[in-house]
DNA sequence: AAAAAATGTTGACATTATCAACTAAATATT
DNA sequence: AATATTTAGTTGATAATGTCAACATTTTTT
């Protein structure tokens, strides 16, 4: 049985939570609007729009891969389509081809004979290290003229998108 | 002839130059760096990298080509061209396709008979009114969660962000 | 008047991505 | 222990997406 002070506790705690999630809403549709706005900027920008990427023979997912592998060092293919949620045919398709290409290595895993372990070659490292340094160029060509203050106060954004959003990583 | 203090002057300034240029290049090197990581965060984190989009039957790129005819109201293709970096003829295409289901409607211009100016129809602003609402439902989904704290510094990182590269735009 | 540039279209591909079905091996369930 | 389910990766078939060069028109520049 209820006292009088916990029924009062909880319609006090119901109207916070209805005033709370109607702050929220309103909140959202604000930051929503934004991300979009930031999004429509952001993939015109970086040039995501049209996949002629770099000069590089790779596409944007390529490079990507291929970064990730070199981060992973070794890894399994499924690995790769949890970080980046892409179709493991297509990744499998794509390690096939770095492996033709002299990129990747893969080696049957022992304990777990389902796995391929991949890893990158040193022509694989090179090459990629290559495609890093493209990007890298081009990245520079985008922020050549800022100065120190802008640069810095660039950073400390972008940096604090990823820490808000990164939390979310489901 | 120059005075002293101008000669001075000039040494100073020069100094002045190569000291801020030296001090540029490592804060590139130092914001290279971090945009990458951001845009490894960001293309995954928002599902650029695997292109099924939404669940619509639309492409990142055709959804922004909508939404971008529907600001203009009425343009022509090269406009479209022009603001999203994408080839003429993909674009006369998929302009083609919007005809045909009728989204979209074409009107030959009478001071320039080069151009087509292009509309969205009542259909397509509908059109694009559901998908707008389909991203920011998508949207909504990463951003539920936060409080109104973390929403608004995201909100002034999105933001500085677009005032610091934006003005860059060429 | 001739050359160059802008607008858009088309042909012919090349690339990129997706989906469903499948093998093989490991794990969980009964 | 036998069976079912899950996980890892591959393959076939095909769809969707994007690209490049060549072209016709019309306008602008020289």
């Amino acid at each position: 049985m209820l006292t009088l002070s916990t029924k009062y506790y909880i319609l006090f705690s119901r109207q916070c939570q209805f005033f709370i999630a109607g702050e929220n809403m309103e909140t959202y549709d604000k930051i929503v609007r934004e991300i979009r706005r930031f999004n429509r900027f952001y993939t015109v920008n970086m040039g995501f729009l049209n996949s002629g990427y770099l000069d590089s023979n790779y596409s944007i997912a390529e490079i990507r891969i291929l970064f990730e592998i070199k981060v992973y060092k070794v890894c399994i293919q499924s690995d790769i389509v949890k970080a980046l949620h892409i179709d493991k045919s297509y990744l499998s398709r794509l390690v096939q081809r770095f492996c033709k290409k002299g990129l990747v290595e893969k080696m049957k895993s022992d304990n777990d004979k389902r796995m391929t372990k991949i890893t990158l070659t040193a022509m694989g490292i090179e090459e990629t290290e290559r495609l890093i340094a493209l990007t890298n160029k081009q990245i520079e060509s985008q922020v050549r003229g800022l100065n120190s203050d802008e640069c810095d106060k660039l950073c400390n954004a972008l940096n604090m998108i990823i820490s808000i959003l990164g939390k979310e990583e489901c």
